[in-house]
DNA sequence: CTGTTAGCGCATTCAA
DNA sequence: TTGAATGCGCTAACAG
C-alpha cells in the first residue's frame, strides 16, 4: 500500500546533482544557482516529494513539537484552552502533540515515556497528579527525572517536592469577586457547591470562598458546603441535598459552570426559580454559560491568555531563556442572569 | 537547559557492551545472557535512558501515529469522537496526531504536510473539504496526491472524483426516525432548523427529512426550513424567523443539538413551551442533551463504534490489508423531554 | 556555487 | 551469546 518512499536521493539523481543541492534548495539555508534551484523545485513537486521530519529532527535534535497531557478534552474547559494554545503555539512555529490521560495516573506515565520518546521539545501539562492537594512521591519523582531531561510547564497545578514552572488562573480572585457581588445583592446566606475533595482547585476556591464571606461579615455554613465532582449530575445532587435542609441558602457558588447546570436544573426541578428564588454562579465561562437558562453569571477564565502564556514559557524555556516561575492569569466577572439581588423573606 | 542525550552507546559503554548488546535488550528481539540484561537494565533505568523514538521510526518507517485533522476540538461532536478513536488506537498500538483546521482549508493543507512530513502512518480526516457538496478540485487534487503516499479514512464525508475510504453515521436514518416520531405524535406542521448550505451533514439530513415527510403524507413547509449554520445562535435566529411567521409548525427537526439549545431558548424567551406548545428534537446527542431544559429528545451519533471503526479500517489498510469502502454506522432515537403529542388547536 | 563526507540514534544483518 | 558494520533520510562542514 504504502508506496516507496522517495528521497532527496532520488530527487538529486534526476536532476543530475547532489543530494547536498537538492538540501540546500530545501531549507534555503546556502545560494544556489537559480536554474538549478527552479530545476529542482519542478522535480520535487513533480514527484510529490516531501522531506523525511524524522530525519531532520534527528539530526537538529529538535521536533518543534510541544506535547499537552491533559485530563479530557471532552470538558469545555481544557477543549478551549486546548484549541488557542495550540493556535499560538502555530505562530511560534511548534505542533501540538495531544494527551488524555482521563485523569489516571497511569495513563499520564505513559503518556509522559511516549512523549519524550517522540522527543517533543517541552512538554505542557494539566490535570491529574498534579492537582492533587496531597503529592504522591512516587508520581513526584518521576515528574522530576521527566524534568532532567525536558522543559515542563504546569498549568493550574503542582507538586510539593517539584519545582516547576507554572502557569495558574487567579481563581481566589474570581471567588473573591463572586462573593463580593452576591453579598453586594444582599445576599447573606451562600453556599458552596461542587468539587472534590483533595484537589486543588476545589480547595482553592473553597477557601477562597471561605474567606471571602469572612470579609463580608456573612458566616460560613458547612452544612451549605456540598458536592462530589465537577459533573452537572454533582451539581442536581448538591442541590438536592440542599432542597433538603430546613435552612436553605439563597444563593450558591459552584466550583464550575457544569455544576451550576446540574444546580439550576435540580432547583428549577423543585420549583425554585432561579434567579428569583435562588442566584446560581458559576466558574470558567464554558461556551455553554451564555445560552444556559437562565445565562449563567460566572468568571471567565482568559483561556486565551493563560493558553498563550504557557506556550509563550515553555518556548522560553526550550530555547534556554529565562522564565518566570510562576505567572498568574487574572480572572473577571462575567454578569449575566442567573444572580439577582435578594428580595427579603 | 535540555540534558545532553544519552544514547544506547553511553549505555553500551558503562556497561562494557556493545551498542547492539543494549539494542537487544531493548527491543527484546534476541537473547541475551540474563546477568548481561540484568546489568544493562540497571545502567538504563540509573541513568534514565529513553530510547530516541526518531532514530527508531526512521529505521522502521513506521510511527505508530495516526494524524487526525478536524474542523474543532471545542465541538462536542468532535472532541467526543477523538476522546473515543484516540483511546481505541492506543489499544491497537497507536498514538493519535489532532490537528485543529478551524474548519479553514489551508490549515487542513498545512496541517497534511506537517503530518506527512512527521511521517504518520495513516490520516483520519473530518470536516472541511470533505463536507462540501461541490467539491473544489484543487482541494481534491491535494487529497488524491496525498493518498498515493499514505492511507487516508474519512468521517462522515466525500469528495467527487477522490475515491477515499469512508465511515458514515447513517444520518437519514436518525432523521428518517425523528420525523417518524413526530408524526407519530399527531404532528402535521414541522420545520426543519439549522445547517449550513451547502455542506453535505446539512443537504442528507434535508433530504432525508423531505422524504420521511412525503413518506408520512405531511406537506413540506420550505418557509418552514430555515437557519444559517451548525451554532446556538443559529438555532436562535432560526427559531425567532419562525416566530415571526403567521403560520407555524407544532415541532421542528434541527440540524444538531446546538441548534436545538437555540431554538428551545428563543421560543421560551417569546412565551412557548418546550413540548407543550412545540416540539424540538435534535442530532448527536452531546453530553448536554440529556441535562438541556426540558432534556432534547435526539438521535445519538454511536460515538465509539464511529471511532472505533474508523480506526480499524485505517490500520487495516496501514498493515496493507483489504477494508470496506464504506461503512454505515448505525444510529438511533434517543427519547427524551423536548417533544409531546401534539395537543390538537 | 556545488559535491563529498560524516553522523544524528537505532536495529539488524553477518561474523565470530 | 556477542560485536562490528551498515544504513534509515537528512543537513552541515569542508573542500573544491
Amino acid at each position: 500500500m504504502k508506496k516507496e518512499n522517495i528521497t532527496i536521493y532520488d530527487i538529486a539523481k534526476k536532476a543530475k546533482v547532489s543530494p547536498s543541492t537538492v538540501s540546500r534548495v530545501l531549507t534555503g539555508n546556502a545560494r544556489v544557482r537559480p536554474e538549478t534551484t527552479k530545476k529542482i523545485k519542478e522535480i520535487i513537486d513533480k514527484n510529490n516529494f516531501k522531506p523525511n521530519g524524522l530525519a531532520r529532527s534527528l539530526l537538529y535534535k529538535k521536533t518543534k513539537m510541544i506535547g499537552f497531557v491533559i485530563p479530557d478534552i471532552n470538558h469545555s474547559f481544557f477543549s478551549t484552552l486546548v484549541l488557542k494554545s495550540e493556535a499560538h503555539a502555530l505562530k511560534m512555529g511548534y505542533t501540538s502533540f495531544l494527551c488524555n490521560s482521563m485523569n489516571n495516573s497511569e495513563m499520564e506515565s505513559n503518556y509522559l515515556q511516549t512523549l519524550l520518546e517522540k522527543q517533543v521539545d517541552g512538554i505542557i501539562f494539566l490535570g491529574g497528579r498534579i492537582n492533587e492537594i496531597e503529592t504522591d512521591p512516587v508520581y513526584a519523582e518521576e515528574m522530576k527525572r521527566l524534568m532532567e531531561r525536558i522543559p515542563v510547564v504546569f498549568i493550574n497545578g503542582k507538586m510539593t517536592g517539584v519545582d516547576a514552572h507554572v502557569v495558574r488562573t487567579d481563581e481566589a480572585y474570581g471567588i473573591w469577586k463572586l462573593v463580593e457581588l452576591i453579598a453586594n445583592h444582599g445576599h447573606t446566606k451562600i453556599g458552596f457547591l461542587g468539587g472534590l475533595k483533595g484537589i486543588s482547585s476545589t480547595e482553592n476556591k473553597k477557601n477562597s470562598f471561605k474567606l471571602a464571606l469572612n470579609h463580608q461579615s456573612i458566616p460560613v455554613s458547612e452544612e451549605w458546603i456540598l458536592g462530589s465532582d465537577f459533573s452537572i449530575e454533582s451539581g442536581e445532587e448538591a442541590a438536592a441535598q440542599l432542597l433538603n435542609l430546613k435552612d436553605k441558602p439563597t444563593a450558591v457558588v459552584c466550583v464550575n459552570d457544569f455544576v451550576a447546570m446540574g444546580a439550576i436544573n435540580m432547583f428549577t426541578k423543585f420549583g425554585l426559580r432561579v434567579p428569583d428564588d435562588i442566584s446560581v454562579l458559576g466558574f470558567d465561562d464554558i461556551y455553554l454559560a451564555k445560552y444556559y437558562p437562565p445565562g449563567i453569571t460566572t468568571v471567565t477564565q482568559n483561556y486565551d491568555m493563560l493558553g498563550q502564556t504557557a506556550v509563550n514559557v515553555l518556548v522560553e524555556l526550550i530555547e534556554g531563556k529565562e522564565a518566570p516561575k510562576e505567572t498568574i492569569i487574572p480572572t473577571s466577572l462575567v454578569l449575566r442572569n442567573s444572580c439577582k439581588v435578594y428580595r427579603g423573606k
